[in-house]
RNA sequence: GUGUCCGUAGUUCAAUGGUAGAACGUCACCUUGUGGAGGUGAUCACGAGGGUUCGAUUCCCUUCGGACACCCCA
């Protein structure tokens, strides 16, 4: 039987067609990044296991996550997100590093998981952290760099919103205000997280059985509906009014609206997992309501490098994955028109392979990127090639432009072909590539 | 893990219980220094395995792969 050439389940090939849109992204996302301040990291794919198992969810290992055993008995993990490990590289260097630190990084993820729109076994993100600072200044650099990624892809400010809430607010809210138990806490979180899925009578039936009778009694199921369904900050609930993360996010989403995202909302039933948010988390979605869905998030996490047994460094981070990524650019035809990386396919005419080295050498010394047919075809097979990898230009070599030193430079949009000299060729290109 | 749908040339599709066609593509030639048109010719497929059957690409089962939703989403 012979070979199969797809690539493995749920993960992805890039030819050089998707590996150009793939750059055309990293481009962006480097450049955001690096107009902040961030600087670029990388980590190994593979991690202990424990480094994620320490992070408590046993479930999550077992079934979405490529995990073996080394040949030294150890149990590895392909990492399935950023968050554990650049943590780890933080909590190693803790004591040598500037802070804050700004981070980001554009790596591969593997998750074991079934395959649907938008989400496959294998993917990247962008990654970017800000490191020791406590100070909701941290939260609203990245909340302001995730939608300076956006713009820098042309996206319009209609077309995603970026949903803010606290999770010590609503952490405050249930334990506090409404007096449930840490148990009671979690299990109406996981709830909530998917409040906006179901109908209003099955959410309350489900909360109705998380709260013990007097509970009910005292009204907290709709006491926290009441919260839920809260429609901005002005109109909290009177019972959190001198709730100080109430004043954090006002001041928060003020702070945006001043830096010009005006996309911002509070959204009290945004959850975004339960693990390692301590305090402020965003999710970013596309609003187009055939594509509703949650593009990208973050938020902070002060807690997660004291895993490495030092003392806690707060931490404010998002990720955002190419896949989905590139779902919004298509639904919003966003998607670039890109130019291969090869300016000039050279046709040889005749037996003039030797000979032609110099110029072409002389043109690649000069900044160009030159592609040779090689394969000794007649012409129109040469530009047919050209044209079918995109090349905007054609350069003939034959005896002809040897012994005039003057090459025939075709322009393969326009048609216009003219003859030159190595220098006027080079400035050609290089004006084409501008454009 | 559950459910629904789907797998035919490189691609997009068609037909058929009696071993498959087209378009586009690719290659060659018409046209040995010039592409997108045209003509001629060639190339290339029933995902895999098993079952039913005289005979299966077609029906059934399994498997692999794909799409979508649920679950989950770190």
């Amino acid at each position: 039987m012979a070979l199969s050439t797809q690539p493995v389940k749920g993960a992805r090939d890039f030819y050089p067609e998707d590996m150009r849109l793939q750059k055309y992204i990293y481009a962006k996302w480097r450049e955001v990044c690096e107009r902040y301040g961030y600087e670029e990291y990388d980590a190994p794919i593979l991690e202990p296991t424990e480094l994620y198992l320490s992070k408590g969810n046993q479930e999550i290992i077992n079934d979405q996550t490529y995990t073996f055993e080394d040949r030294g008995g150890r149990s590895m993990t392909l990492r399935t997100e950023m968050t554990p490990t650049v943590s780890r590289m933080i909590a190693g260097k803790r004591q040598e590093l500037a802070y804050p630190a700004r981070w980001y990084s554009i790596p591969q993820f593997w998750r074991y998981e079934r395959m649907q729109r938008g989400r496959g076994r294998e993917f990247y993100q962008l990654n970017a952290d800000i490191f020791g600072i406590a100070d909701l200044a941290a939260d609203l650099e990245i909340i302001d760099m995730a939608d300076a990624v956006m713009q820098a892809f042309g996206a319009k400010r209609e077309t995603y919103a970026i949903k803010v809430n606290s999770r010590k607010l609503v952490d405050s809210f249930l334990t506090g205000n409404l007096g449930l138990d840490q148990t009671q806490a979690d299990t109406a979180r996981r709830l909530i997280d998917r409040m906006r899925k179901m109908d209003q009578p099955a959410f309350v039936a489900q909360l109705d059985a998380i709260i013990s009778p007097s509970q009910r009694e005292n009204g907290v199921g709709s006491r926290l509906l009441q919260f839920l369904e809260t429609p901005t900050l002005n109109e909290i609930p009177e019972e959190l009014l001198g709730n100080e993360s109430v004043a954090e996010l006002k001041l928060l989403l003020e702070k945006l609206g001043n830096n010009g995202v005006t996309n911002a909302q509070f959204d009290p039933t945004l959850m975004r997992g339960f693990d390692y948010y301590t305090d402020i988390a965003f999710e970013v979605f596309d609003t187009d309501p055939e594509n509703n869905r949650s593009m990208f998030g973050g938020g902070r996490y002060d807690g997660l490098v004291s895993m490495f047994g030092v003392e806690p460094i707060p931490a404010v981070g998002f990720a955002m994955g190419d896949i989905t990524l590139k779902l919004f650019l298509e639904a919003h035809g966003l998607m670039p028109a890109l130019m291969p990386e090869t300016d000039i396919y050279i046709v040889l005419i005749g037996e003039v392979a030797d000979k032609a080295q110099a110029p072409i050498k002389q043109l690649r010394e000069m900044g160009l990127n030159v592609a040779v047919d090689q394969t000794g075809r007649k012409p129109e097979s040469q530009i047919k090639t050209a044209v079918k990898k995109g090349i905007g230009y054609v350069l003939f070599i034959g005896e002809r432009e040897l012994e005039e030193s003057k090459f025939m430079l075709k322009n393969l949009h326009s048609k216009e072909e003219e003859a030159h000299s190595l220098e006027r060729i080079v400035s050609i290109i290089k004006d084409y590539r501008k454009q």
